[in-house]
DNA sequence: AACCCTGTCAACCGCCTTTCA
DNA sequence: TTGAAAGGCGGTTGACAGGGT
C-alpha cells in the first residue's frame, strides 16, 4: 500500500516505515519531544529526513491518533465543515479529535466526495420503497414476542442494512463490519432485498465488539447511541424519517434528533446517495 | 490462473507561512 | 526589514488488496 523503502542519492531512506524505525521515532519523541524535526532523525538514529519523521509521527505514531472506521457523526461533521471551509483539512481535523488532516483528506477523496458528486433528489417511488423498508425494519425490531432487547434490535437492524447493501460503496463505513456482525444464528439471509437501504448514525467501530462467543451481543457504544437516541425522544427505527411540508423533501433523523446532522441516503443503480441537511 | 480495474491510504512533493537572527 | 530555516498544509503518487472477467 505504500512505496517500497529505498535510499535516495543523499543516503536518506524513503518509502514505507519499518516497525524498528517506528519504535525508534516513538521512543525518541516520547522521551525528548520534538524540538527540531530536521535535527531529530540524527539523534533518534534514523536515516530519514525531518519532514518524513514529522509526518510519520503526526499521522501515525502519535498516541492520540484514532484509527478505524468513521462514525456517521464524524462523516456528517466532515461534510458540514467541508461545505463551510472547503479543502481546509487541518481545520476540519481540528474539529475531529484523533483524526489527522491526511486521513480526513483521504477519506473525503475516497468516500465522501463521490456521494456529494452523485447527490440527487430521490424519486417518490424510491422514497416509498425506503419507507416500506423502514416499516419492515421496525417490525423486525419488535418481533421475538415483543421482547427484543436493545442489543438484539441492533443486530436485526444491522442485518437489514446489510440486506439492502448491494453496492461496493455504501454510506456508512460500517457496512463491511455489518457483514461480519451477523448473528451466528441469524438465518434471514435474504439478499434479494430492496435496492434501497438506510444509513443510520452508528458508531461503526462499535460493531467490532460483537457478536461474542455466547451470542450475547455487546456493544457499549452502540447501546450508548441507542440510549442517547431514545432519550432524545425519537423512535429510531419506527420513525426514521420526517416528512417535511414539501413532498419531495424527506429526512432521516439521528444523533441530535435530526437538527444538525440529519441525512438521508439510499442505494440505487449501483450508486449510493447521501443527502445532508 | 492470469489479467485488469478500482478503491484505499501511507508517503512524498512543493508551495506557503511562520519564526528568528 | 530581510532572508534563511523550519514547520505546516494540500495535492498527488504509487503500491497493494480485492473483486470482476
Amino acid at each position: 500500500m505504500v512505496r517500497a523503502p529505498f535510499y535516495d542519492e543523499n543516503g536518506i531512506k524513503r518509502g514505507a516505515w519499518s516497525s524498528e524505525e517506528d519504535d525508534k521515532l516513538r521512543a525518541y519523541v516520547e522521551r525528548y519531544g520534538y524540538w527540531n524535526w530536521r535535527e531529530l532523525p540524527k539523534y533518534a538514529g534514523l536515516q530519514r529526513c525531518g519532514k518524513s519523521c514529522r509526518l510519520r509521527w503526526m499521522n501515525y505514531l502519535r498516541p492520540d491518533v484514532r484509527r478505524g472506521n468513521y462514525t456517521a457523526e464524524e462523516e456528517s461533521l466532515i461534510i458540514k465543515l467541508h461545505e463551510e471551509h472547503g479543502n481546509k483539512w487541518s481545520l476540519i481535523a481540528a474539529n475531529l479529535p484523533g483524526r489527522t488532516d491526511n486521513e480526513i483528506k483521504n477519506y473525503w477523496h475516497t468516500r465522501l466526495k463521490k456521494r456529494k458528486t452523485h447527490n440527487k433528489t430521490p424519486t417518490k417511488s424510491q422514497l416509498r420503497e425506503l419507507d416500506r423498508s423502514c416499516d419492515e425494519s421496525s417490525q423486525l425490531c419488535h418481533s421475538n414476542n415483543g421482547e427484543t432487547s436493545e442489543a438484539e434490535s441492533s443486530i436485526n437492524h444491522s442485518h437489514i442494512l446489510d440486506n439492502h447493501d448491494h453496492g461496493a460503496e455504501v454510506v456508512s463505513p460500517a457496512v463491511p463490519i455489518l457483514e461480519s456482525s451477523q448473528s451466528p444464528t441469524d438465518t434471514s439471509t435474504d439478499t434479494s432485498g430492496s435496492s434501497l437501504f438506510i444509513s443510520h448514525a452508528y458508531s461503526s467501530q462499535s460493531y467490532t465488539d460483537y457478536p461474542s462467543e455466547n451470542n450475547n451481543y455487546q456493544s457499549s457504544s452502540l447501546e450508548a447511541f441507542y440510549q442517547e437516541y431514545y432519550t432524545a425522544g425519537s423512535d429510531f427505527w419506527t420513525q426514521p424519517f420526517l416528512s417535511s411540508q414539501n413532498d419531495d423533501q424527506y429526512s432521516t433523523c439521528f444523533g441530535d434528533g435530526g437538527t444538525s446532522s440529519s441525512h438521508l441516503s439510499f442505494y440505487d443503480d449501483g450508486m449510493d446517495y447521501y443527502f445532508y441537511q
